[in-house]
DNA sequence: GCGATTAGTTGACTGGATAAACATATTGCT
DNA sequence: AGCAATATGTTTATCCAGTCAACTAATCGC
């Protein structure tokens, strides 16, 4: 029989505490203003006694801190809010991608502690002198964290390609020209933090657009959606109201090498028609008949300008685009599309027509006169490095009685 | 900052109880051979104490039973086997489709105590008249089952298309010709059941599936796989170590409309160029230039025959099938595809064609030598009823405590 | 200044798990 | 047959984390 996943271990006392310190700081983290303790004990179902228990054992451990008491102008004893606590542990979000890398420390509030981009070109680039750079920034990051007095928590890795969740490695980041690299091993060793993971760029950057989200945008998205990041490829990332939908293996959102036209254009892959050859970066520049590096905000540019060979290219883009999202949304029934990367900035030219897409080959679109949300990304700039981050944050949020 | 679902309750001493017992009984009905209490402590990492007082009180409620002593030929004391009680508690699958409707009741063991079918042509049918037979069948079964004095837990329905999960409305059946028909309501009113779900009947059908491996065939399907239901239409269950994808609203799996030639021929849900236009069974007669309503067996006998027309047809319809499940496994990381309903007699001759587009075009698996694998269904006759009534008596083995 | 109100703390109690000793039933050796 | 060895299941004392109810603390409004 046995349908669902069994290993599920079994619950001593320890856990309990275990499981409601995680509620407890969730609800802390989750809040975009500080909660009293009282009013913890309300949200989790607790009494005001375990509420104080619980926030008493998390201010010990320095991983929630009491602010001042603002005044209610409401009867009765004024509540003691408390709230993350700022600077005192940071996640690490590290990334390496085909034109940059760099590393972003983020403390429990999401605020950025410090943080050190290099752009350069490393495609085709050996994997170890990429990574020993990255170390070296990497380092020099974690000093400016550790002079704020600021204690790491752990780090992790966006790659360009499927990679192994949680440590890799690396199978394939075409455009870095990197097959089958051991990601964690190297950096694991010259970093020596407790925790290191390794995910893939769209995953992460999804992520991050998630937390943006929840903070300024009221959540259209609360019910899941699909993070499209596209560059010169193009990645997924399907985030559900559970986390980032993985896979199996953890290479889930290869949406760029789904067949859009199956006796298409070939591919760099090997195989014919995937989306990368109608709506990547690059693809799209040789659509309007500009150079394979032309910039998407150059492309933005000429579209504004009404340059028809671009516009015709972005349509055949969005065309594309809209018909593999119409098959992911078919098979997954997700109930919005984001557009990120280069594509947040295309999307004023390419979104009707995945819209148009959707509502004609999704099918549960089709019945109704309903139609499907597809939205610019608004997390800020490189959200890979910085759902890095936040992967290692989530694991302290989620689980604070790890780290007591 | 938020990233993880937070709604989560806070624990309490009761809660602790009921997570343990459920955990015991997982062990004990997900395990071929009965256990001792001495294993489950074991298993379960619980002391002798705890699994005694946890296996004493599903017995008292009737959900565990003991065994008589068996002979270990070890020494010591020997144990008492207990298993998942058979007979006192069932599960009611129910199915409506095009060519038949039924109910069966299974136990908590997976023991099928009553059922009945009914084959008939329901497509254009009134939902009202439909149903109410249903209801009728549904008693006759239940009936069977409360003469074996077993207590009934609930009931769930299988329907063909997206349907809201757990209540309905069914969106759209496009092969009985149904429009947002509320199943839940009449069918619930009849029943009187504690407990009433309804699903997609390729979801339903995975499950059983699962199920069916679990205890035959060893789990080369453990990580996860993708349960093609292919007739008239084509629907599909993606089973994941949690549990079946069910999506935002539960509407997953629609793989029938996923577009596998964009330009290609006209639906009947209004888009070009969905799956089932190639792979679904009447696309296949027609290609083969047989009847409309030639039966899978007789298609499967023509290709057996060396009928070339057929053989061509199915050709197109492997390779149709073997693109729509690249962009599946390409976005969702899937490790295994499982061939069901029709497609399981017609997999000898689509299955080689399918792994061939895997190959071909599923990123992670161009890279390195492997392959996907391709397996026909194992799980006995409609296999949708069985998973039905499984959701219902999982609703037992996850949370026990429920049902004292 | 005093009641009303709300926040946080304290102490007795309870449920559920653990640990260790004990009772029970078998095998195998002498 | 008798006894040691072994494993299962049960009993008892103890501990831990949460509840409940009472209490203290700090503010507002009159």
């Amino acid at each position: 029989m046995a349908l669902t996943a069994e290993p599920q271990a079994a619950a001593r006392q320890a856990s309990l505490r275990r499981h409601n310190l995680g509620v407890v700081f969730q609800l802390i983290a989750g809040s975009p203003e500080p909660l009293s303790r009282a009013e913890l004990a309300a949200r989790a179902t607790l009494t005001r006694a375990t509420a104080t228990a619980l926030v008493d054992q998390l201010v010990r451990a320095g991983i929630v801190e009491e602010m001042d008491q603002r005044v209610s102008g409401r009867a009765g004893r004024p509540a003691i809010p408390v709230r993350a606590a700022r600077g005192t542990m940071v996640g690490l979000g590290l990334e390496v991608n085909v034109d940059y890398l760099g590393a972003r420390a983020i403390d429990l509030a999401g605020e950025v502690i410090a943080e050190r981009i290099e752009p350069d070109d490393f495609s085709g680039r050996a994997p170890e002198d990429v990574l020993g750079e990255l170390a070296r920034v990497c380092r020099t990051v974690r000093a400016a964290a550790t002079r704020r007095h600021a204690r790491v928590l752990g780090a992790a890795l966006a790659v360009p390609g499927p990679v192994d969740r949680p440590l890799g490695p690396l199978r394939l980041a075409p455009n870095l020209g990197w097959v089958d690299v051991d990601v964690a091993t190297p950096l694991g060793r010259a970093l020596r933090v407790p925790l290191f993971k390794v995910d893939n760029e769209a995953s992460l950057a999804a992520r991050a657009e998630l937390a943006a989200r929840d903070s300024s945008t009221a959540s259209a998205l609360a019910k899941g959606f699909i993070y499209v990041s596209g560059g010169i490829g193009i990645g997924a990332g399907i985030v559900e109201p559970g986390g980032v939908y993985g896979g199996a293996h953890g290479w889930a959102g290869e949406i760029g090498h789904v067949a859009v036209y199956p006796n298409g254009r070939v591919c760099r892959c090997g195989s014919k028609g995937c989306l990368e050859q109608y709506a990547g970066r690059r693809a799209i520049a040789a659509g309007a008949g500009l150079g394979a590096d032309t910039a998407a905000a150059a492309i933005a540019q000429r579209a504004g300008d009404g340059h028809p060979p671009t516009l015709a290219a972005l349509h055949r883009a969005g065309v594309a685009l809209g018909i593999a999202l119409a098959g992911a949304v078919n098979l997954m029934d997700i109930p919005a599309v984001v557009l990120g990367a280069d594509l947040a900035l295309l999307a004023p030219y390419v979104s009707d027509d995945v819209a148009a897409q959707l509502r004609q080959r999704v099918l549960a679109l089709h019945w109704s006169g309903r139609s499907e949300a597809v939205l610019p990304a608004v997390a800020p700039a490189l959200p890979a490095m910085t759902g890095a981050a936040l992967i290692v944050t989530d694991s302290v949020v989620s689980d604070p009685a790890a780290y007591l």
